[in-house]
DNA sequence: CAACTGATTAGATAAATATCTAACCAAGGG
DNA sequence: CCCTTGGTTAGATATTTATCTAATCAGTTG
């Protein structure tokens, strides 16, 4: 299937606070705020980001549950539906690690954001 | 009863990339990323930081949608209750304005973490 | 190839939630 | 004081979703 990362460009980088969004940007970007919206979700999230290397393979995020492997796989579909992580894999193992763009692209439209070196 | 902005205290700043989420951590953080979620709830935000003035009663944000009116009102509580909103009643009409902070502070949880060098 | 480990898919189920109607509270105006 | 307009609360319901078990797919290794 191959799903990840679609979409984003819909919605991104206009601050909501901005101007009104349409109906159309609010569903895909509620939808990426809906992924990280589950407490489980925020965690993988977290851990994969904060994982040596920036990845972490499945086996490393299960122990850190008390959640079966399939809900786990199922969290971590979400967040890659939503293009939020990437997973690949190499042997045995199949990788995960944050697609930063997507995180950013949020983190943008929430904030008034000019931190970005105002200095231009 | 007055709930507002309460227990972002708990999430706030350190940015989720950096080192994991408690359970707790996530748990709060998470809810404020539901309230946004969903389509409805982003558009009323929008439609309230985007109006007039930075505030809106909620007769300006009916007519936006196709939704009774006690759907409007609940999810107004819903991003009451995360610290999104505000609402005051000022006369007749109630008006709701956004508060920044909490946006803000999503933001920086999400955020492109600048560049704290970890060389401390 | 058979057996094993890691991970996803399928299907079922219980809990959460988005929505509605009806009822109610708040503020003004006859 | 009743009626009207604006908004919330209560309760019901249909949809969504988080979770599980069982089955399947993908590699590795005996």
């Amino acid at each position: 299937m191959s799903n990840q990362g679609q979409g984003a460009e819909r919605w991104c980088c206009s601050p909501v606070t901005g101007e009104p969004l349409s109906a159309e940007q609010a569903t895909d970007l509620s939808a990426v705020f809906k992924a990280l919206g589950d407490p489980v979700r925020l965690r993988l999230l977290s851990l994969i980001a904060a994982h040596t290397g920036g990845e972490a393979c499945v086996c490393d995020l299960s122990g850190a549950f008390e959640l079966s492997g399939p809900t786990i796989s199922h969290h971590l579909k979400v967040l890659r539906e939503v293009g939020a992580i990437t997973g690949e894999r190499r042997g045995t193992w199949v990788y995960y690690r944050v697609l930063p763009e997507t995180l950013q692209q949020l983190s943008a439209v929430l904030g008034p954001a000019p931190a970005v070196s105002t200095s231009a």
